[in-house]
DNA sequence: CCAAAACGTTAACAAAAGATAAGAAAAACA
DNA sequence: TGTTTTTCTTATCTTTTGTTAACGTTTTGG
């Protein structure tokens, strides 16, 4: 998509935590940068600092490690959901895992710098931390939920949990990613799988 | 401790996210209560709406919900360390879980209402929203190293991790509590412990 | 101070998961 | 198109975990 329905977008995100007239936006746009993550691309690698955050307008992105020469996937982000390495990010050490694009993505990002910027702004920088606020807060609603789900649920019931939610992950994702995702091996999610038919059936 | 030392205690945890000088925390000041919460009393509830966020300022409580009959332990909150049913103390939702205390607990809270008057505060609000936003931020990574955790590494390895910080929560805290808070059973745990001890001894 | 409850370990068995390898089907791509 | 890679399943074997129960020890609370 063009770069300015790209940047449309970002504003729209914006929008649903914070209201934001277009004065505000012609402050915050200039320090956004739109661009193009092809296919097994990286976005962020371990031993690197992750200089930006961005947002998925379109494509995907998984978040993985290497451990034991075997790749580790821990994440993914889709269409409108934030990227980044944050803890990397928000502290400015090298962090530990690549992000990569699962698809040909495109994605506007916003340096730390340029984020820094736009807190410390007199225009705009009250809104831009509350919009900060509100989105760490959504995402450590999202992280407290997972967390609860490993400690109170087996994998089986993980699965089950989010074949229900029928979230995007299923119909878009290799299952020994999501395997990973829910903490098991490929192997042992195939089994799982086969458990559940057999139940269900 | 004395009321006022409790206070002087949430004014310094501020403190280590952002400068507050004396008429900002004048300001601060009277949306804070000082309460106590004796041992096995409950800061939070399951089926009811968290109201309050908290600091401990003396004493520890521990997260859990209870499946099946059994508590399920997730996590403690110590001296120094906020506390919340967040995820329903931020949309207003009923929680699921317990927050308990395991001793007797002083407490700094904070309504729901208050802390959003002060962030929508004129005097204070920019800057509130800014602490805000930096403890959420600091709870997400916390909460994405732990999900790491449970994605990339044993049970074992968890534990011994666990070891090796040192944390506060191998003194205080009962193993099978512990347990729960690696993801595994106490019986499970007490194995892990055995085959540590032989490999190290 | 005593009885009850909580705690940690161990054992025995069942269930589940990890590791490895093999094979078929589907997808990627050249 | 045909070939290679990826993906998923299945099988086998080993290791780990869950479950239940028992036992001694410690802690708790009246």
């Amino acid at each position: 998509m063009d770069p300015l329905t790209a940047l449309q977008k970002f504003r729209e995100h914006v929008e649903t935590y914070v209201p934001m007239n277009d004065m505000e936006w012609q402050a915050l746009a200039p320090h956004l940068e739109v661009s193009i993550l092809k296919k097994k691309k990286n976005f962020a690698e371990p031993g690197k600092i992750c200089n930006h955050i961005g947002l998925v307008v379109k494509g995907a992105v998984r978040y993985f490690l290497v451990k034991d020469g075997e790749e580790i996937t821990g994440y993914f982000s889709f269409e409108n959901e934030l990227l980044s390495s944050y803890k990397s990010f928000l502290t400015r050490q090298p962090g530990e895992n690549y992000i990569q694009a699962l698809e040909d993505s495109q994605i506007v990002t916003l340096s730390y710098r340029a984020i820094q910027q736009v807190y410390d702004d007199e225009f705009i920088g009250r809104k831009m931390e509350r919009f900060g606020r509100l989105i760490a807060e959504q995402y450590l609603i999202c992280y407290e939920d997972r967390v609860n789900a490993f400690v109170t649920q087996t994998p089986e019931e993980r699965y089950s949990k989010l074949i229900e939610t029928g979230g995007e992950v299923l119909q878009r994702i290799p299952q020994h990613y999501i395997a990973n995702f829910l903490g098991v091996t490929p192997v042992s999610l195939s089994r799982i799988r086969r458990r559940i038919m057999k139940i269900s059936a």
